[in-house]
DNA sequence: TTGCGTATCTGGTCTAGACCAAGTTGTTTT
DNA sequence: AAAACAACTTGGTCTAGACCAGATACGCAA
């Protein structure tokens, strides 16, 4: 005996999955039925609903826009964390259309996890990006990053929505000789969500990232904050 | 003005906090105060409660023990899955007992996904171990193996709970050359769910591994569902 | 001492609503 | 045509319960 929240799972998730394989009847423009139209559709609650759709967003099947409503979710991105392979290409290499949203940069003291991994002294300060990335439109990741003040005087304002990789290769002669990521469920809130169209406490998947250059000096500090049903990681091995 | 849920998710969170720093006062062998003590606590219901510890859930600060309560998450297993240290070592590197529990070994057709990777035909079959790994008696990966029948024959019975890679390399003389790693946020069900005490739709992480030797022949496919809040991935660079 | 049954506790699932706030859309006004 | 407003729709949050099923603890009988 199957609970009322699988069966509505299981319901959707076929309809998803030829929707997927190209029947395009069930869903228009990709957004499921309404909540209360479920509810009417199963006679159920919307408690149970949204235990089925919880599920669907878990399994990364769907997602949410945040008061809009639920929509099927595209194919993943696959991206490799430790390839330097810029945003732009990786995107168009799988034929998805990104964008880049500059949403704030500032030069601060910065928080000490950051600081840290830099090996910043005293009052040293760091240049802090906050960028959106979408893909077809959808905002897909949120980073932060933090550079050394000292190590990029004078950032180009210009180029801070494209590759920084490249801008730092060619305006700072930076080369990359190392990199750590740390990668882990996790779960945004207030601001990421927000620029995520999420809820507080939706699930993600959050890369942390060190990059070292020449004799193993940090130069960047990175939180990214991916929506985790757009995203697949390829860890090749060494 | 915060909302209840998030009131209770904070307050809770920095107990956490707290009980993870040393302060053992607050919770008794890690266990959380029932939903309806909570309830009782904050004058509010189930609902708001739970999805208060929902969120906990999906940062990875606490875990849940199907129909058995809430635990406070112990500290990460660092996990790198492009490297072949086995279980035993890392975790006891970690300071964590691990163990392994052979669920069930069967020599299948397997499903298309495991036999495409291995590049079977016609009546070939695999080997389908299934494993439980935990540590400190709490389970965290649930996986799945598929061998080669051709490659592997008489599996040494009494190893299957050890390490796979060792017996590989001892009794089959396999040199892994490559492998390749997919990770994705996820949910369990069914079989995966209950043995991890997992309750259905609950997120983890997955990881899918094709293990290559010699001139790029696949010879092992791995599914691994983990406990998302008992690990965290770290990838070195190249 | 060892099972075994039972009472109790826990989370799992669900009912049947309510009100709120943000996003969308259509209409009116400028 | 553009801006402003209002009506409507959507998910977000919450109330106040109910019953179920698995896990646990405990007492009793073999």
């Amino acid at each position: 005996m199957l609970s009322a929240n699988i069966e509505i799972r299981d319901y959707l998730a076929n309809l998803i999955t030829e929707y997927n394989a190209g029947n395009v009847d069930h869903f228009s423009a990709g957004r499921l039925p309404s909540e209360r139209e479920l509810v009417e559709q199963f006679s159920s609650t919307r408690i149970t609903v949204r235990d089925a759709l919880t599920k669907l967003e878990a399994e990364g099947l769907i997602y949410r826009s945040n008061r809009r409503g639920w929509f099927v979710a595209p194919s993943r991105l696959v991206y490799d964390p430790s390839s330097r392979v810029n945003f732009y290409l990786l995107a168009a290499q799988q034929n998805k259309t990104p964008a880049t949203q500059l949403i704030s940069q500032r030069c601060i003291k910065g928080p000490a996890e950051a600081r840290e991994a830099l090996g910043l002294v005293a009052k040293e300060k760091v240049i802090e990006l906050v960028r959106l990335r979408s893909l077809n439109g959808r905002p897909v990741l949120f980073e932060t990053i933090y550079l050394p003040e000292q190590r990029f005087p004078k950032l180009n304002k210009a180029r801070l929505e494209g590759s920084l990789t490249t801008l730092m290769e060619e305006e700072y002669s930076v080369a990359i000789c190392h990199e750590d990521n740390r990668i882990r469920v996790s779960a945004v809130y207030d601001q990421v969500a927000e620029n995520l169209s999420l809820i507080n406490g939706a699930p993600c998947l959050e890369v942390t990232r060190i990059r070292y250059e020449g004799d193993r000096q940090a130069f960047e500090f990175d939180k990214e904050y991916w929506v985790h049903s757009a995203i697949e990681l390829s860890i090749p091995s060494k």
